[in-house]
DNA sequence: ACCTGAACACCGTTCAAGT
DNA sequence: ACCTGAACACCGTTCAAGT
């Protein structure tokens, strides 16, 4: 046996400074975030994260990624012919349901997304404070892209053609990003002093306060969904009709 | 006449400073914002500033808010009883066309969402940068709930229930900002090299460029209101039928 | 009322130095 | 290879002082 080099284990590792990255975001937002603060957390000197990222921008997307990570894809899956070690299994496959109008395309693409959606905008709901950073720019991170792909899979097999399978992804994606981005990336300000209501004829004052807030965002989310997939439904039947194009 | 004080008229005003602020996100970006810099672009020392605004998020908070009172909602007039000076007429009252097999509701409230879907985007990319500032939160800027004072204004007028009125406007600004935020809010990354296609069985490897997101982002956004609408058309319909709850 | 310079308490990031 | 202290070039905001 050589002479043992490796005198004593590093203090830090990349998982451990987006975990550590991801909790102080939770806990007080992006804006708590500095370099100095996340180093003081981990017990360390600020410019040392700089040995395993390379800007606190790519610290900060790895926390995004991880939280789209999160996301359920059990619903797409019985088509993919690609690798991948399949530990999406679990959480709640509870109320899928449907509407039931459409005639049941070929293994269900519509239950899928929207039990995808549904999964989807839980896990940004429970880490508000990420959402911008989530939100913006194409999806690609690797967890961004793993979405897309699952949706693609499941689409083009459920008999979309390709280009629209890509479109599906993309809208969902604007849809379920807008509604968390406006419903809870930021405080409620609630100031309601500041606003007055005969500027806006129409909205009452009920409209300004931040628990009725709540109860509009969540209601806007069901019926625009439904709607998304029964304008998508529609699609699908014409193309089903006449299959050119 | 008593002594003129008042000798010579401010440097500053919160118009000046807006405009200049703009101007300075739209050229480089939001990061490109510091006080110093602002206030050196308009002639002035940086804590000027704070005569006319009390934080820095609320100038760019006043940028945003300009942005949103470019879109255009003349589409929505003729059933406001409410106050304005109804300075909204000219812009683009170009290709609305509208679906059609919806059965023309009254005052075509579909045709309506449609042009202003348009318009806001359109408005949106031509300012991309500050996209992430007008996404985030409720839309409590004045600008903001003059919009959502539109669409409920002209919903209700054409039929639809309050409550149905309140989410349509939350959704269609779900998708809308949804699509601006991942669309144009954020430089494309472009480092192909980065990203094995291998890990991505479905996606080829045109997904990853930057010019075939545009196209994708493009027909999204079309694919997406037009189902968003059939959707809601569906909804209008079953309301019409059976006008009860 | 409005603008200034100086100052406070921070930033992200680089770099030579240590082990 | 990984961590450190010191340093650079910035920040947003406050405040006493000027006019």
């Amino acid at each position: 046996m050589w002479r043992m080099a490796r005198p004593r284990k590093p203090l830090l590792s990349r998982n451990r400074i987006v975990e550590a990255a991801g909790a102080l975001v939770d806990a007080e937002g992006l804006d708590a975030v500095s370099t100095r603060r996340l180093a003081a957390a981990l017990g360390v000197s600020g410019p040392s994260l700089y040995n395993h990222f390379r800007t606190k921008d790519e610290i900060l997307e790895a926390v995004a990624d991880a939280v789209s990570a999160r996301v359920d894809l059990s619903m797409f899956e019985g088509e993919g012919k690609g690798g991948g070690e399949g530990g999406n299994e679990g959480a709640d496959a509870g109320g899928a349901g449907s509407g039931g109008d459409a005639g049941g395309g070929e293994r269900d693409w519509r239950g899928a997304l929207h039990a995808w959606a549904h999964s989807y905008r839980d896990a940004l709901s429970d880490h508000p404070n990420i959402v911008p950073v989530l939100a913006r720019g194409p999806g690609r991170r690797p967890a961004g892209l793993r979405l897309a792909d699952a949706v693609f899979g499941a689409m083009t097999a459920a008999g979309w053609p390709p280009a629209q399978a890509t479109r599906i992804g993309a809208l969902m994606r604007y849809f379920i990003l807008g509604s968390a981005v406006a419903s809870f990336a930021r405080g409620f300000v609630d100031d309601e002093a500041a606003y007055d209501p005969s500027d806006y004829p129409h909205l009452g004052q009920a409209h300004l306060l931040a628990e009725r807030q709540r109860e509009v965002d969540e209601g806007a989310f069901e019926t625009g969904l439904t709607a998304l997939l029964d304008g998508l439904a529609l699609q699908y039947e014409a193309l089903r009709e006449k299959p050119s194009t």
